[in-house]
DNA sequence: CGTAAAGTCAACATAACTGTTGATTTTCTT
DNA sequence: AAGAAAATCAACAGTTATGTTGACTTTACG
């Protein structure tokens, strides 16, 4: 035989690790500028590779956009389906997002932009708290998807909003402080229900819907 | 006298009105593609006026985008000023982000510059937060930051949030969802503690700092 | 050592935006 | 009707980006 079986394609110069060297570089661009103000040739630039190149790896700048944009929705998927316990899950979502702002800003932007949550991986993450709203170790009348919506939320924005205010930070601090306040949120609330008679009975009234 | 006491000034085409109209323009534009790809040609063109008119108002491009931003302080300031009860202040919240998307939008875009929020406003909503949390009314050991950042990220990332999933959306009743769940959260949680005892545990040992 | 893939380089045509300038027109006040 | 502020218009020079093309160089496999 010419050619083995397993190695059919000889990779001269790995064209695959170029194609993930400007995929990175521009997803740090997405994440810091946002979508809109990416350009090739900015991207092609930090890659330290030659503006040509990039084009023949994606042949237009919404290309580009469109694969960054994509790769976000896989690394969400994979972060939120790694079935655990709801303590796990919570401890792990922060690590994720502290160790991983740029993510967190790509979704900020992702948002922004209009789009929703990769379905699947929502419906997931939907699903599971659900789950949870659904039985008896959780309180009654919860509204899962509010709840998702709400977690996402304090996830996502934190990291971004803590580095906006103090500059650097220690990560695995921040992320035990965000676990711990979300865990504490989620079991005890914050306000003490018999002083505030008041909030109680605005939300105790009707059904959502 | 050749020229009386009061309207020392006369407007013969209404200067500032223009200035608001680009203002209003430029705002729209940064909400929606975030101030990096603000341009001013785009903006005259959105506020049907002159391009050059624009650049008797600001000289540069930067000038824009920071009197666009700069008025996003006033604004949250003015709606965290607004002195009242804690019920309140979160149905305020919850229907000012709800009817003003573009302004939360411009939070985010604001966030993800790494700016953080205008001191005065925010300093002013967390000691009225930290009020609380050294209150009787509220559970004990409370992050008044921490709830500050939280009651923020949910309150600016819902409505784009919703959007996304659902598009168009009735604004007073998504309004009420929200503020109903955020009491909801701050008032019972989420969980059952005494179905949790581990969760329960990881939270109670030390202090964060 | 030859060959082909992977990448570089230089150049070109288009397009959009930035600021700036000077002449002109519109609009309002007096 | 005069005069001046506010706005328009046309033009210019400079920058940066988009895609595309063709010739060239580097690298590594067999």
């Amino acid at each position: 035989m010419p050619s083995s079986a397993a190695p059919l394609r000889p990779r001269r110069r790995d064209f695959d690790e170029t194609r993930v060297r400007i995929l990175g570089a521009a997803r740090n661009l997405v994440a810091e500028r946002g979508p809109e103000s990416l350009s090739i040739a900015e991207v092609a630039r930090r890659a330290g590779i030659d503006r040509t190149t990039a084009y023949k790896h994606f042949r237009t700048r919404d290309d580009l956009v469109g694969a960054v944009m994509g790769s976000l929705g896989d690394e969400i998927g994979t972060m939120l389906e790694r079935p655990m316990g709801f303590g796990d899950l919570i401890d792990h979502m922060a690590r994720f997002f502290i160790e991983h702002p740029e993510i967190g800003r790509l979704t900020l932007h992702h948002l922004l932009a209009e789009n929703p949550f990769p379905r699947a991986g929502w419906d997931r993450f939907v699903g599971q708290l659900e789950r949870l709203a659904n039985s008896s170790r959780s309180q009654e009348h919860i509204d899962a998807e509010a709840l998702g919506h709400i977690m996402m939320a304090i996830a996502v924005l934190w990291p971004i909003q803590l580095r906006a205010l103090e500059g650097d930070i220690e990560p695995a601090a921040a992320a035990e402080r965000l676990a711990r306040e979300i865990k504490r949120l989620l079991l005890f609330g914050v306000l003490r229900p018999e002083s505030w008679p008041d909030l109680v009975d605005s939300i105790a009234g009707e059904r959502s819907e």
